[in-house]
DNA sequence: ACCCGTATAGTCGAAACCGACTATAGGAGG
DNA sequence: CCTCCTATAGTCGGTTTCGACTATACGGGT
């Protein structure tokens, strides 16, 4: 019942809500308070995409202008805020994004999808640089974590970076066991050939030839 | 050096051009081709987004058309082929994708930076629902490989059904654990409060009033 | 012989997204 | 006091993405 299509499908949306839950704010403040948080990790803070998200948010009636400044002769500010529908619709989308997990379709995701086409060494070099990098990430990640709790900010205001570095050690560990396993030949790696032109893989000790569907045109 | 800009981002784009690697194929057939063999849970295979990837592929030499066929009636079926570059091309895509891990914006680290919002008693209810419905999914997902396995398709043709299973879990985990400690008291939940028209956070024990920012403005 | 549901194959316009650009203000340095 | 660099605030147009739509073929039931 709940899941009537939204109006506002982009997550930068749910940023803006929760910051005017706050108080009142213009676009451009709202991008620099989020970058000041570290919460551009969590969204996508793209000027463009801020000013067209603000302005379905007002289409839907879940912020409203509440004012405009000019200081000067700068570009004025309109000042959003949001409304009691907003604060409502806030809370359940926040509610829906926690409750039900989403397909969703990672960069890695597609990779590993052919890794088989790499071959089995240059699949184990790109593998071991992965992991690699990911353990630096890890690594800055860790330090910004300690940093900001340093200065008493609340856990719970930066839980999603326990969340985003628990994720990132086991995509890391993932890796590493996957690559150890194409060395030591845990994991098979059919032979890649070519034949009448196509590539096919021929799977030792299997059938001749895989082939997942059958023949469907002349 | 080796990232000058891609002339395709679409990530299907890489499925076709791992498609065209088997056999010449016209686009309609690849989306089934793909749908077949459960690649669709790790591309996000719209025939719309589809036919434009081939086009873009087209223009950036990677593919080339190689017959056009005709049935009847029907629409006429243009058959694409990749070419030497987009052997190359592909290969070294997907060497990137796999070395380098990249910002992605997953919708469920948005809701976990927003999760103080949803209080304690309403955010422990979702997580455990999230848990729950991950349990599910994670099940289904192990049917669908052992049923793939049972066929004698490679375990590397399927090796990313792992990858998305060990991820599911780790996730899985991650929310168990955190709607435990919101339970148990470990994970300190700080007041939120309305104080002159605006919501404000109390951390208990802390300071009184949490604010990661200088006032900037009048 | 006819009707209809499904499979085949693709087109097209609208929405979403983003990067490059405009323009003013303020402050540091020479 | 003039210049230049950065911060402030937002606009605009091109590209990407997608979902809804078109249209034919085929097979099975009645």
């Amino acid at each position: 019942m709940s899941t009537r299509k939204r109006p506002v499908s982009n997550l930068l949306g749910l940023a803006v809500l929760g910051l005017l839950l706050e108080r009142p704010m213009h676009p451009y403040e709202m991008a620099t308070t989020l970058r000041e948080r570290n919460k551009d990790t969590s969204f996508k803070v793209k000027t463009g995409s801020l000013y067209d998200v603000v302005e379905s948010l007002v289409r839907a009636g879940w912020i409203a202008e509440h004012s405009t400044e000019r200081a000067g002769r700068r570009p004025e500010r309109r000042v959003y805020a949001h409304t009691e529908l907003g604060r409502k619709e806030f809370m359940s989308w926040l509610d829906e994004l926690v409750r039900t997990p989403a397909r969703e379709y990672p960069r890695f995701l597609a990779a590993v999808s052919y890794l088989g086409a790499l071959g089995p060494e240059r699949a184990v070099r790109a593998l071991r640089e992965r992991t690699a990098r990911l353990n630096e990430e890890i690594d800055q990640a860790r330090q910004t974590q300690a940093e900001v709790l340093r200065h008493q900010t609340p856990r719970l205001f930066v839980i999603e970076l326990e969340y985003a570095l628990t994720m990132a050690e086991a995509e890391r560990d993932w890796a590493g066991r996957i690559a150890d396993e194409i060395q030591d030949g845990t994991l098979a790696w059919p032979e890649l050939t070519t034949r009448q032109g196509r590539q096919v893989w021929t799977d030792q000790g299997g059938r001749e030839e895989h082939e997942e569907h059958e023949g469907r045109q002349a």
